[in-house]
RNA sequence: UGGGGCGUAGCCAAGCGGUAAGGCAGCGGGCUUUGAUCCCGUCAUCGCAGGUUCGAAUCCUGCCGCCCCAGCCA
């Protein structure tokens, strides 16, 4: 299934609140050498579909914008951060379609370079070293409507400060005995802005740094100096940041950094059906709720892929939701919506018996064999046809068959005739059960003149059903996936994990698929006609395919079926 | 009760003073060798209340509701 598949995004260029911002910069000549933005994850858990919209957001804007878009790792706290994960961030983000060039960085990078500038706000008056505790500090803080209390140390003399500063950078001193702060206004209405911590003192391995830092600055110390050293024009992030805005404008004013990187904050990505916060994510593989971080019920980046997810629409589905400010949830019927039309554009369709049931074809000669032309993709002319084995066994869906059948139901029923897709016509005329009353064989006859599927005189019927040649199917594993959370709103009863959908997955050991996909290769999208697209999974054998759903096609009969009762 | 945001249909979202885009879902219909796709139709007076104006979702005032902030996390 290639990437390239059409999908109209919207023709009209995206328009939205950021866009317009940056329109407007642009205009007052506020962006002279281009515009740069910047993905920034901190290495500390696998990407998700969250991060997917921030990802189309900014490297889309280097594109429409003629700019350039880095991808900078927000390093700076080694107690959590792996190279598992920086690995992992660079894969999804390729896997995604972006390229970042030869801009790749690390905040830790710039290490050094914060250090300076810590050591500039520490001479000009503006931060000191406090020696009150964790507890201490935030006593003092104040609360939301009271003001905070300086610190006893707020004061200490500048040359003091420095000596403190660089004996915490000597590793003089034990894990948070002390810290570096700003000095800027303990009674603001702000509490980012009540004398934030800027250093802390740190034993942990950095991924990169190694044992070379014994204090980390803080991800208010290093974004805003990170985004002007690289020159960032716009620094794009999420809402829960726009109280950090006055502090980020602080540094920037009270430090000599080469260029004024102006943040625009906007509202993330929430999904109905599944969880979104690292943290989460994190509990759900470490407590084996999933299989792991690429589990096809995960809503990570790794997730989706192995589910089938094309990137195509991933990026098809962040720009149709648009970037605003208001706090929102997207419906996930709306992301697989997105999938389902580019994989309809972009997939070739097959036949798989998910559920089968055996039909013998009576008046069909025995070790007879043809090869009935197949259309690829109905859609299109281009993707050509194959050849689908036919003989006097097959295997149809067990749901395709009613011994009595429903209102409505126009399926395969006893003396009921239909079509059997690009084959024939054929007509129920038996019913075999084993002891137990189950139905495990059907007796059937053909029309011969009937062959391709239309009767010369023209008779019609109301279903035709995909089958699978017995003697020449593939058995197949299928596993089918539903929402990982009941609920839309998992958080609402108050106990996330209460609500896991324990039919999250249900294995079908006993599938049986048409030859043409035996060949197929790991990650590839097909569609089983009138059921759904499926991906090949990893876990598959040379003699034994697996298959991943990837999403269900529309289903009006199912919905008939929910409504009549 | 301090500070910062947000409120347009079930969901997402345009709109930037001139009389409510679009998508998803839903509903009705057409086409059909996938009950798929596709096509057509249908579906809101903009949180509330005042005010300004010839005219307001868009401006002003006052309410109401929701979200974020008191990590040496990001």
């Amino acid at each position: 299934m290639a990437d390239t598949a059409a999908v109209s995004p919207a023709d009209a260029p995206a328009r939205d609140f950021i866009r317009d911002a940056i329109r407007q910069d642009i205009a007052a000549g506020k962006t002279a050498g281009g515009v740069v933005t910047r993905f920034p994850p901190e290495p500390n858990g696998y990407l998700h579909i969250g991060h997917a919209k921030s990802i189309c957001l900014n490297f889309g804007l280097a594109r429409e914008f003629n700019g350039r878009c880095h991808l900078r790792f927000d390093d700076t706290n080694p107690a959590k951060e792996e190279q598992e994960y920086i690995d992992s961030i660079q894969a999804d983000v390729r896997w995604l379609g972006f390229d970042w060039g030869t801009h790749l960085y690390y905040a830790s990078d710039y290490f050094e370079q914060l250090y300076a500038w810590a050591e500039h706000l520490v001479t000009t008056g503006h931060a000191y070293v406090d020696d009150q505790t964790a507890a201490e500090i935030r006593e003092n803080r104040g609360t939301l409507t009271e003001a905070g209390r300086p610190s006893p140390f707020r004061d200490r003399p500048a040359a003091e400060n420095l000596d403190f500063l660089r004996r915490m950078r000597a590793g003089e001193f034990a894990d948070g005995a002390r810290v570096l702060r700003a000095r800027i206004d303990m009674a603001s209405g702000n509490i980012n802005l009540r004398d934030p911590v800027l250093y802390r003192i740190l034993r942990a391995r950095h991924p990169r740094t190694g044992d070379t830092w014994y204090l980390y600055p803080t991800y208010d110390f290093a974004h805003g100096q990170s985004d002007a050293i690289e020159g960032i024009t716009h620094s794009i992030c999420t809402l829960e940041f726009e109280d950090h805005r006055p502090l980020y404008d602080w540094f920037l004013a009270h430090l000599p950094v080469p260029s004024q990187p102006r943040q625009i904050e906007f509202a993330r990505l929430n999904l109905t059906h599944t969880v979104l916060s690292k943290r989460r994510l994190i509990q759900l593989v470490r407590d084996g709720h999933v299989r792991g971080w690429d589990d096809p019920r995960m809503p990570t980046i790794s997730g989706i892929r192995r589910r089938g997810y094309p990137a195509g629409a991933i990026r098809d589905f962040c720009a149709r939701i648009g970037v605003a400010k208001a706090n929102s949830t997207v419906e996930i019927q709306y992301l697989e919506h997105c999938v389902r039309e580019y994989l309809n554009a972009a997939a070739l369709r097959r036949m798989a018996v998910l559920d089968p049931i055996k039909v013998v074809i009576e008046n069909y000669p025995e070790g007879q064999v043809e090869e009935l032309e197949a259309v690829n993709n109905p859609n299109d002319a281009a993707a050509g046809t194959r050849k689908v084995p036919f003989g006097r066994e097959l295997y149809i869906e067990r749901d395709d068959f009613m011994e009595t059948p429903a209102p409505k139901f126009f399926r395969l029923a006893p003396g009921r005739e239909v079509r059997l897709r690009y084959a024939y016509l054929v007509t129920c005329k038996e019913v075999v059960k084993d002891a137990a009353g189950e139905v495990t064989e059907l007796v059937c006859t053909y029309d011969p003149a009937s062959r391709g599927g239309n009767a010369p005189d023209g008779r019609k019927v109301k279903a035709t059903l995909h089958w699978i040649s017995a003697a020449r199917g593939v058995p197949a594993e299928v596993r089918l996936y539903d929402h990982l959370f009941r609920s839309p709103d998992p958080d609402a009863g108050g106990d996330w994990l209460a609500d896991l959908n324990p039919d999250s997955v249900k294995v079908l050991a006993g599938a049986v698929v048409e030859p043409a996909l035996a060949e197929a290769r790991v990650g590839e999208v097909t569609q089983f006609e009138r059921q759904g697209y499926f991906c090949v999974d990893p876990d598959s054998t040379p003699g034994k395919p697996v298959f991943n759903r990837s999403v269900g096609l529309r289903d009006t009969w199912a919905k008939v079926q929910a409504r009549g009762g």
